[in-house]
DNA sequence: TGCTTTTAGTACGATTTCGTACTATTTAGT
DNA sequence: ACTAAATAGTACGAAATCGTACTAAAAGCA
């Protein structure tokens, strides 16, 4: 394989590894006492594409193993965060349905990193993120859909 | 704050966080047994940025707790793919030297991922990585720079 | 229908990750 | 030089994450 394919991809996912680890620690500092990010990213996820998810359909959206998602339910549940109800159409499943309280945390997680992104905003002014979003976004849809066909 | 700002600034982060987490799993499912990402990607830095590094100056790069760098280094040592010797200019401190196992194994793991990034790179045929890295890496940098005024 | 395979969730133990507390050494200030 | 503050690393216990094994329910198929 053409060895400039290689590090240019090799790069790209290293970059974006990195930023992802710059911004999941600057949310993790503004998350509350023992909110981990696991926490604030399912209640998110159910906001972002609708609640009344699956627990296993949620741990595979994360690809994360169920029993991961499992523990990560139970304490958002203990805190009422989410609620956890039967799954009308299949006797082995459960609904999670995110509380207000749930929502409230999400927003105010968000809202937390206001100072943040405003710091940083500043500095990128001269960077397009909307148009960097769409790209990304493009990205994001293939390799989703290539790990189902893997699947 | 402008909501557009922070809607735009959260997006990208998410789709960041995203790609970031579909890469490690496709990384993650390379590795041989036992190995984690956490390995690798110490092995990873100590090629990107050199070798010689102490423990705390990785743990910081990772923006990890010390403590955990500590464990990942022990495991990293016991399957002798780094050593540590003792810092000469600090007796308090250690200098983390990447072994040729170490850089071997490396090396074979980026290898492993080579049908994936194939097979991705044919269906990313109309994006610019190679423009998506330099921008990302002056987010990076930015960022980087942030976070060391911070502490 | 009856049987097999697949799927959803959990129990349990192992490993990783983390926070707190501690020792040893270096640095800073006097 | 002496003392106080800061720093590097580790020990230890807690929590999160993960893999395996299990139960219950659904889906596939003869």
């Amino acid at each position: 394989m053409d060895n400039n394919t290689r590090s240019t991809y090799f790069t790209f996912f290293n970059e974006i590894g990195i930023i992802s680890q710059l911004s999941r620690a600057v949310l993790e500092s503004r998350l509350p006492d023992g909110m981990l990010i696991s926490h604030f990213s399912v209640l998110n996820h159910l906001i972002r594409v609708g609640d009344g998810r699956t627990p296993q359909g949620i741990s595979r959206a994360f690809q994360v193993p169920k029993t991961s998602m499992t523990h990560t339910l139970s304490v958002l549940e203990k805190h009422n965060l989410v609620e956890m109800k039967p799954n009308p159409r299949d006797g082995r499943s459960k609904n999670v349905w995110i509380t207000e309280a749930g929502r409230e945390f999400r927003d105010r997680a968000i809202g937390a990193m206001d100072p943040d992104i405003q710091h940083l905003s500043a500095q990128l002014a001269d960077i397009d993120i909307a148009g960097l979003n769409q790209q990304l976004a493009s990205i994001r849809q293939i390799m989703d859909r290539a790990r189902d066909g893997d699947e």
